[in-house]
RNA sequence: GGUCGCAUGGUCUAGCUGGUUAGGACGCCUGCCUGUCACGCAGGAGAUCGCGGGUUCGAGCCCCGCUGUGACCGCCA
């Protein structure tokens, strides 16, 4: 019996054609001399039906059970109009089985093959191949199929060579903490994973490429949240001779190109907005914004540097801000209670406290109202922009703590009171202009805020120079965000070996560290090497959005849980001594 | 590294203030049933209440530790 079509294809068309098809049973009707079998294969269901003109087939079908593998035989046939199923796409048709197969049993399931299943997470990912069988997971790994061949497609229609980068490549210190692979020929040596192809890409184009991509894999031992695994997918671009503008409009391009082919959704890429990073921790708090969510944060510092209310005056006394967001129809739908809980939250944001007022046509309200009088109430209501019915809720102190819980507070009263805009279902923004160097409080030092190749803008190239401070400079770079997700983030690189030199010193890098870490690459641009630029681009992340879901694990087909281990194959394991002595490596026992 | 939460038949869960025959739904098994699609009806099996310790006359419930797991903070050039 081979199959001629797919069960989920079935429909009208297919009326009074005889079809063979092979699949799993999702679920059998018996009423002994009449057997409904629900089959389900990667397209979708059609109802089986089995009754005593075909005794043979009804046989079979008695023995048939939730997930056994079946081929059938059968004609397609109309159904009454009474009879119709409006919830599966094949409802008004079904097939009318004249012989029937069964390929393979299958024990009981552990948990339903079907939607909105509610097994937790660790039983789903021990049986990740029953849970892939779900209608969702196969479409959500289809999205991110067509992601790929769309990426594929676009970059080779301009001109984008698809070039390989090595996994087993070299630790380079900064950065994330590397997945380490010991050398069996040299005891002691190890090769690292890549956290991305970044400094091959930047060598290919030293070799006159001129436009690299890659979908590549890329590795970072750090912990895990809904957003981050530790080994990822990336679209990895990188083009020689083209300016920051020149490559987020190829970006633009390639994104609009993909919403089309994968979601049906023709993007204007002319309203994406570009934002200084500056101007983004302002206004949200954050440097990934939600631009679905209309209410911005606005500095009250000013306005109350004098209040009578002593957590805001002495915060702006401090040195720190007071900012605040006025929820829109919040003052009703949060309880004092519900305020606690979001006060309870933001504690690990470091935030003291909660302070709040609600908007009434009489002016403030709430626990602190008293110390406003009402020419500093108008004064506070119209510098956050608050009407009636709005909730205010504050931050106070530390600019990256208020700015944090601000953020926070943002998003999730946007999404208690469904303020999400939904005609704005994807809200890309372009985030530039970013600090060249963030400080290290792990490190006490400098960092690099991208990586220690991001070219800085033009006029702060003489931060580096001797005696001023260079984490003043701005960098060449940009983020690509989506509904408040980093999509992926790019620069144009440093070309030039005297300004690599000066950017290594500013890290703390003596000449000798830096030949030891990165000497290929300063050694390369000795050689001639183009200005150049490039993004990396989360395709998980992508896809996960795209798919409508809200962890990454639900568009890889084998993810690891939060703890970085994978249940189904039980990885990472203890090996044997003899592989680890062959590695010259000793692991001490565990107490 | 830290914070908070969760752990009860195959699955999801109820279990109050410590005393229950550990309850329900779905699933599973057997039988009946020709129009179901959350099929129905009758019957049945299925629990080391995550592990270890403690308190108590008595622990699923309280306490301590551990393990597993989820979210978040730190971390993620």
């Amino acid at each position: 019996m081979k199959r001629t079509t797919y069960a989920g294809l079935i429909d009208e068309s297919y009326l009074d054609q005889t079809v063979t098809l092979s699949g799993w049973v999702q679920k059998r009707r018996d009423f002994g001399d009449l057997i409904f079998v629900d089959l389900r294969d990667r397209e979708g269901i059609v109802q089986l039906t089995f009754n005593a003109t075909n005794q043979s087939a009804l046989t079979v079908a008695e023995d048939m059970r939730s997930e056994y593998v079946v081929a059938v035989t059968g004609k397609v046939i109309k159904r009454d109009a009474s009879q119709i199923n409006d919830k599966i796409k094949s409802g008004a048709v079904e097939v009318d089985v004249t012989s029937a197969k069964i390929l393979a049993t299958s024990k009981t399931p552990p948990f339903y093959i079907e939607d909105n299943v509610n097994a937790n997470e660790e039983l789903k990912l021990q049986y990740r191949y029953l849970d892939l069988r779900r209608p969702e997971m196969q479409k959500n790994l289809r999205v991110r199929s067509k992601i790929m061949s769309s990426a594929m497609h676009f970059m080779d229609t301009h001109d984008f060579i698809n070039i390989e980068t090595p996994i087993l490549a070299k630790s380079t210190p900064e950065g994330a903490r590397d997945y380490l692979v010991p050398s069996r020929v040299f005891p002691g040596s190890f090769y690292a994973l890549p956290q991305s192809p970044q400094l091959f890409k930047q060598l290919l184009m030293g070799a006159g490429f001129d436009r690299y991509f890659q979908i590549a894999r890329a590795f970072r031992d750090e912990d895990l949240r809904g957003d981050r695994q530790p080994e990822f997918t990336q679209m990895d671009v990188e083009t020689s001779f083209m300016t920051a503008d020149e490559i987020r409009e190829l970006v633009n391009e390639w994104v609009k190109a993909m919403m089309n082919d994968v979601v049906n959704f023709d993007l204007d890429t002319t309203t994406i907005p570009t934002l200084t990073w500056q101007e983004s921790m302002d206004r949200f708090g954050t440097d990934k914004p939600d631009l679905r969510i209309a209410y911005e944060i606005h500095d009250l510092s000013d306005t109350v540097s004098n209040s009578e209310f002593g957590v805001f005056a002495n915060a702006v006394k401090a040195g720190g801000v007071v900012k605040a967001i006025a929820v829109p129809g919040g003052a009703d739908h949060y309880s004092r209670k519900d305020i606690d809980k979001l006060a309870q939250y933001i504690e690990r944001f470091g935030a003291k406290g909660l302070a709040w007022l609600k908007v009434t046509d009489d002016g403030l309200t709430g626990p602190i109202a008293k110390f406003f009088k009402p020419e500093d109430s108008q004064a506070l209501i119209a510098g956050v922009g608050g009407q009636t019915g709005d909730l205010l809720l504050f931050g106070a102190g530390r600019n990256d703590v208020v700015s944090a819980t601000l953020d926070y507070l943002r998003r999730q009263t946007a999404a208690d009171l469904d303020l999400v805009d939904k005609t704005n279902p994807w809200a890309f923004a372009w985030i530039v202009d970013w600090p060249l160097f963030e400080y290290s409080e792990d490190f006490d030092r400098w960092i690099a805020a991208h990586h220690p190749f991001t070219m800085p803008n033009e006029e702060d190239l003489h931060y580096l120079d001797d005696g001023e401070d260079p984490h003043k400079s701005h960098a060449q770079s940009y983020d690509l965000v989506l509904n408040g997700y980093e999509l992926g983030s790019g620069s144009i690189r440093i070309h030039r070996m005297d300004i690599q030199e000066k950017m290594l010193k500013a890290l703390g890098f003596t000449p000798e560290k830096a030949h030891e870490a990165f000497g290929f690459l300063l050694e390369g641009m000795e050689f001639g090497f183009p200005p150049m630029g490039g993004i990396a681009l989360g395709l998980d992340r992508l896809a996960m959005l795209l798919a409508g879901q809200e962890n990454i694990r639900e568009v890889i087909a084998f993810p690891k849980n939060s703890r970085a281990t994978e249940p189904m194959t039980e990885a990472p394991t203890r090996v044997e001594t003899k592989q680890l002595n062959e590695l010259g490596l000793f692991v001490p026992e565990a107490e």
